[in-house]
RNA sequence: GGGCGGUUAGCUCAGCUGGUAGAGCACUGUGUUCACAUCGCAGGGGUCACUGGUUCGAGUCCAGUACCGCCCACCA
């Protein structure tokens, strides 16, 4: 017997576990193996996280696209697994380290760090696969994968040598987006930029040969800057060539003011005429457009900022390297040395205006760097890294994309997929960081790098190169996380040897994940993909929103506005946080989630329950010979048409990506069909007479719950699951519901059941509605006098007279004359009187019907109007107007009734 | 500067290929042992941001405007 209500807490574990000793979630399973592969690859969460909102949407999309295709027989594989995150995981430890007063990682060594990192994973890596189990996600967790694995970092080694080798992979120096405080470069993916009120300084900087004087503008040059502290490293100042202001300048030179060093005026077309003062200091080693100004120029790059980002004025033996010192530093500004990058801004503008040399200080708000992870602000620096030619792997990868072999849903986001990767920049991929794959790089004696999968391969090609054994040593940093990560689709499936699982399931079906990662993650997906495989590692992206919270703000910790997923499924169940994702996943839009909405969703499943227990009750059971298509009782016909209605309607949404659609459809078809209509119409005819029609409701009831359940399965699990369990007939189910094969199509519909039934359910709610609105109270019973019916109208009054009464709360139901003073309700050819002398109030009634004349004349004229404007008559298609002259047709008879019901009214006063 | 999206009921949002506006929550009234008050029944509430255009017909297509949001690039 089920209980009351339905508890999720009492039954998910169990559940779950019943799927899991099933093995129902394992790919391959014997039985399937003649089917088609149906494979997704999980986006794979950080190993230290926890499930937030966006996991939750995430990995219940996967979820429902999984169930919906392993019960329509695929051969599912839903590929789980973890992401080592190297960042943020080193971060999260060296957070902690200091939490407990440990010595930091570099007291600690490399070693030990690393160590200390792998226990963290270990103690708490799981946590994330616990959630998503508790989600319900059925992925297949006996192929649980991690990004440091031995497999993929063997997957991460072949490649990086592979591209190395193509010239895909090279080291080279420039300019990197490097984060102060990790002290690490990072891509400029990891870069955010933020607005920021700061200041616009004009600084004058002194023309050779003559005596500075500053009211004297032809003694000096004005630069504006936003950074001041960076004209320590400057090495020219930019014109623009046609800028007349500036021409005589050209090839002359500046005295640096503070350094004293001379550096030249030079034209270039960077400059702006149109910004600041037209003139532009160049520092090339602190700023990109800088940079490539100094590279055209044959400009020295000198670097003034340590890795720490201080003032770095003599040669410090403990920069990083790749740094070079700067020997023309002035006395004057020794002491500034080893101060902070923001201190220094401010003591170098005190001295400057000291001098004279500060123009003006303007306001100026301007966007400026910062890590994403860090929040520091970013300085761009001179540094040795090594980098992938990602514009070369684009150029497949745009191309499948193009030609369709992979699609993108909602398709607009191709744009955007289009628009980085024909612009992308050559990727920074290492990371001077200790957590992740040490690139494997070894250098000899004289700085000459080898790159092999191994040490003993770096040592063959050592030798061949030096012609005897040196000592090499491996390079300290390590990979971009999103390396790995970008190998994931064939990775997990075994790459570089080749399984059968590679075979079978790559390229997958569908990747589905958020927007903000397409450039991290897909895009480089896609290049490795077809680099190695040759193949895209997916035919479909489905492209889901963010969640937001109520107010439509970015869930963040910082802002304390995060709904924890797990707080909900602890107060509401799995299945309705599942559900309320899905009926909210509209493509293209975000998600403002409201724990109302959870609750809605709640209640929906306790609604389903109970009509299972109504179900149960009254012994409506499943039977194995039960054959929908010889039903014969009417509204077994009509439900069974419904129950296909949806059946189409679901399959076709969730095939579309349209869950929210799909979610739509079969929450109306349980609650506003089955249960609303379906179970209260058939309880006259379980309590009835005739035994035969009895039985073929039961079994009708319980054939169509059954289809239900498997509509809802893969949105709501957990409840379904348990409900297909409990209802198990005297033989028992053989199998579990979320290995049932998902409904066929059987042409149930039916034409006449369903204007049979529409007919009755409209006559239901007319009199209710009237009911309602005399105020007639909900326990009595009254006559319903049915007039001018037609000779079908009166078989179906005679064949669910029970049924009418029993909704409609009637007294009595009898064909006649309309008696006066009465209500009267015009259905199709028919009136509906109810007498209620002495209940109603004939003025008030009388005020009713000139209502619904005055509606059905507004709509007539409105047909009437169009019918004769002869362009929609010619022009309009011809099903078209053929539906506007039925309408005409019907709202006429309509009207004509209704007059005649206002006369009889009229007659009784 | 370039690109994308949004503006529909008090709130949160649906509305796919143009043919008389929908859901959930909230609100109002009501409550008939017989699945469910985490419920039933009935009901109120919208000039679909604005302007123009295409069309017999526009929430839906096109152009523009306003406001909001996001992404990319850049900022002396």
């Amino acid at each position: 017997m089920l209980d009351k209500t339905y508890q999720p807490q009492k039954i998910e574990g169990d559940i779950y576990c019943a799927w899991e000793t099933a093995g129902a979630f394992a790919a391959g399973r014997p039985e399937r193996s003649g089917a088609k592969p149906f494979a997704i690859v999980i986006p794979p969460p950080n190993v230290t996280g926890s499930l937030h909102m966006g996991h939750a949407l995430n990995n219940t999309l996967q979820d429902i696209l999984v169930r919906f295709e392993r019960m329509r027989g695929r051969d599912v594989l839903w590929q789980p697994g973890t992401d080592h995150a190297g960042i943020a995981t080193q971060m999260v430890v060296e957070r902690q380290l200091m939490e407990r007063q440990e010595p930091n990682r570099r007291a600690m060594g490399r070693e030990a760090f690393i160590k200390r990192v792998w226990q963290w994973k270990e103690e708490s890596g799981n946590t994330i696969v616990g959630q998503l189990k508790r989600l319900g996600c059925s992925c297949d967790w006996s192929r649980l994968r991690f990004t440091m694995d031995e497999g993929l970092s063997r997957a991460v080694r072949k490649v990086f040598v592979e591209l190395y080798r193509a010239g895909l992979i090279y080291k080279d120096k420039r300019l990197v987006n490097w984060d102060p405080e990790l002290l690490t470069a990072i891509s400029d993916l990891e870069v955010e930029q933020i607005e920021t009120k700061g200041h616009l300084w004009h600084l004058r900087y002194p023309i050779e040969g003559t005596k500075f004087d500053p009211n004297d503008c032809s003694t000096f040059i004005v630069v504006a800057t936003t950074r001041p502290e960076t004209m320590l490293g400057d090495t020219a100042v930019a014109v623009h060539p046609d800028d007349e202001r500036y021409k005589h300048l050209v090839g002359k030179n500046v005295i640096l003011p503070l350094v004293g060093r001379r550096i030249p005026i030079v034209a270039d077309e960077y400059s702006d005429p149109e910004k600041g003062s037209g003139a532009v200091k160049i520092t090339p080693a602190h700023d990109f457009n800088d940079f490539e100004v100094g590279k055209r120029h044959g400009l020295p790059m000198i670097n003034v900022l340590s890795a720490d980002a201080r003032l770095l004025l003599h040669p410090n033996p403990d920069f990083i390297r790749g740094v070079e010192p700067n020997p023309e530093i002035e006395q004057t500004i020794q002491d500034l040395n080893g101060v902070f990058r923001f201190a220094a801004r401010k003591l170098i503008v005190e001295r400057l205006q000291s001098k004279d040399l500060v123009e003006k200080i303007e306001p100026h708000v301007h966007t400026v760097p910062h890590g994403d992870r860090s929040n520091a602000v970013i300085e761009p620096r001179l540094t040795d890294q090594w980098y992938v030619d990602a514009a070369t792997l684009a150029k497949p990868a745009i191309d499948a994309v193009k030609r369709g072999r992979t699609t993108f849903v909602p398709k607009n986001w191709e744009t955007t997929y289009f628009h980085w990767m024909e612009n992308i920049q050559p990727w920074c991929i290492s990371r001077q960081l200790w957590w992740g794959h040490q690139i494997p790089a070894w250098y000899g004696p004289d700085g000459k790098v080898f790159v092999a999968e191994d040490e003993a391969g770096a040592k063959v090609l050592a030798r061949q190169h030096y012609g005897e054994d040196v000592p090499l040593k491996r390079d300290e940093d390590v990979l971009d996380t999103w390396f790995s990560s970008a190998l994931w689709p064939f990775s997990t499936l075994g790459w570089p040897d080749r399984t059968p699982e590679l075979a079978r399931y790559y390229p997958t079906d569908v990747l589905v994940t958020g927007f903000d990662i397409i450039f991290f993650w897909v895009a480089r997906m896609m290049m490795m993909g077809l680099h190695f495989i040759e193949e895209v590692p997916f035919r479909d992206v489905y492209i889901h929103a963010l969640v937001r919270d109520e107010k439509g703000q970015k869930m963040s910790k910082s802002k304390g506005n995060v709904i924890d997923p797990l707080d909900l499924i602890d107060s509401y169940g799995a299945d309705a946080l599942r559900f309320t994702l899905a009926a909210m996943a509209a493509q293209g839009r975000d998600i403002k989630l409201s724990a109302s909405r959870v609750e809605g969703y709640r209640n929906f499943a306790t609604k389903l329950w109970n009509a299972a227990r109504f179900a149960e009750i009254n012994d409506c059971v499943p039977r194995a010979n039960f054959d929908p298509a010889a039903a014969k009782v009417t509204l077994n016909r009509w439900i069974l048409g419904e129950s296909e209605r949806a059946l189409a309607a679901v399959t076709e949404a969730i095939e579309a990506f349209r869950f929210n659609e799909a979610a739509g459809v079969i929450y109306h078809f349980i609650w506003h069909v089955y249960c609303d209509w379906y179970l209260e119409l058939i309880k006259p005819i379980l309590a009835g007479a005739d035994t035969e029609a009895a039985a073929e409701t039961r079994a009708t009831a319980a054939f169509v719950l059954d289809e239900a359940l498997k509509l809802l399965h893969p949105f709501m699990p957990f409840v379904t699951e348990e409900l297909w369990r409990k209802r198990a007939s005297a033989e028992g189910r053989a199998s579990l519901l979320m290995l049932a094969p998902w409904p066929e199509r059987r042409g149930l519909e039916n034409a006449e059941a369903d204007a049979e039934i529409g007919w009755l359910i409209r006559l239901i709610s007319e009199v209710r509605s009237v009911r309602s609105e005399m105020n007639v109270p909900a326990g009595t019973k009254i006559p319903l006098i049915v007039s001018g019916a037609s000779e079908e109208t009166g078989a179906r009054i005679a064949r669910h007279d029970e049924t009418i009464r029993r909704l409609a709360r009637l007294e009595t139901l009898e064909l006649g004359k309309p008696p006066s003073g009465a209500v009267q309700i015009v259905l199709d050819e028919a009136v509906l009187a109810l007498p209620l002398a002495g209940i109603i109030d004939i003025e008030a009634e009388s005020k009713r019907l000139k209502r619904e004349i005055d509606k059905v004349g507004s709509e007539i004229r409105q047909l009437d109007a169009k019918l004769a404007n002869e362009k929609f008559v010619s022009r309009a298609p011809e099903h078209v107007v053929e539906e506007q002259r039925e309408r005409k047709t019907e709202a006429e008879a309509i009207a004509a009734k209704l007059k005649q019901a206002l006369k009889r009214l009229e007659a009784a006063l």
